[in-house]
DNA sequence: GTAATCGTTTGAATTTTTTCAAACGTTAAA
DNA sequence: TTTAACGTTTGAAAAAATTCAAACGATTAC
């Protein structure tokens, strides 16, 4: 095996630990790396043989990935199949979808919040004040999320300037 | 059912979902989330009654949450038996798991860099600058954990300065 | 209109994770 | 020293997620 194949199978190998570890699916992390890898668009036969899976999944794994804008859809004019690439703003998106989890969670608390203030009940102190925390807690994140988002997309203008 | 008993099951469903999004077990934030709403330290035997599972996975599950700084233990001078009780941090410590995951991108992105850097081919054009991407998002977010650990800490105070 | 080439859906098979009950070991009481 | 009360470990059972191969439907080529 060449050394650029060793190097293509530990990255995808890592960005499957790595999605795992947040609760995706491995095939989804393979999938990104090895679009992330390429150079040009592949076809969903090419990923699959690459990855040596079946359509079925791969073809789920990839609706599932359009869904989260990790990956998009281009057509070559030649072809009749769909041909797939990384997202260019593939990490921001990844990190906008955490932020949806995030904001589900300072949802909740307010939702929870309001449902307890409403009970006369005493038993609920330590929760409620719980909750505040929980509250305050992630609005703070989503502050904090946005001012790294407008950060980012400077940085990474950045980056992509000096490469031309 | 008691309102009480409604809003403490409704808690315990929501953090079980939230936890799953993560990554992370669904009994864990069942078990999180009932000593929150707990103002007294929980048993072992309490909480697998509480939530109707058996001993054997709910000790499992108290150890990792333990790891992860989730809970911490309590002994009362009169009983044999462990108490848990949610670490008062507890918000910032799940914050600081996930930072750890976000820690090892970096070091994932700076290793793989490293590794294609070495190499001669051409072929790695575009992967090197995804790399180089790779490594500067996760080095600006590590930047921004820290400020909002900073920050918090102090909004933290505020919030239970108040409800003395 | 028919055949061929796609991507997607589906139900079954496999694998992995979760869960349990029982056995085990340890500590404290009797 | 024995017994009782714990928490933890373990191997098997149950549940859930992943994966596949085949069927399907839609679109393009002939």
């Amino acid at each position: 095996m060449s050394a650029e194949e060793r190097i293509k199978k530990e990255i995808i190998q890592n960005f499957g630990h790595a999605y795992r570890a947040f609760g995706l699916n491995k095939l989804m992390g393979h999938v990104v790396a090895l679009l992330i890898f390429s150079p040009e668009p592949l076809s969903l036969d090419e990923i699959s043989q690459n990855l040596e899976r079946s359509k079925g999944p791969v073809s789920q794994i990839m609706k599932r990935l359009r869904d989260r804008n990790l990956i998009r859809r281009v057509w070559h004019p030649t072809s009749r199949k769909d041909f797939y690439e990384i997202q260019p703003e593939i990490f921001e998106n990844a990190f906008r979808n955490n932020f949806e989890l995030i904001k589900s969670n300072t949802r909740l608390a307010k939702q929870l919040k309001a449902t307890v203030n409403k009970e006369k009940s005493d038993n609920f102190d330590t929760l409620k004040l719980r909750l505040l925390e929980m509250q305050k807690f992630y609005e703070l994140t989503e502050k904090h999320f946005d001012n790294f988002l407008s950060e980012w997309s400077v940085e990474r203008e950045k980056i992509y300037s000096k490469s031309k």
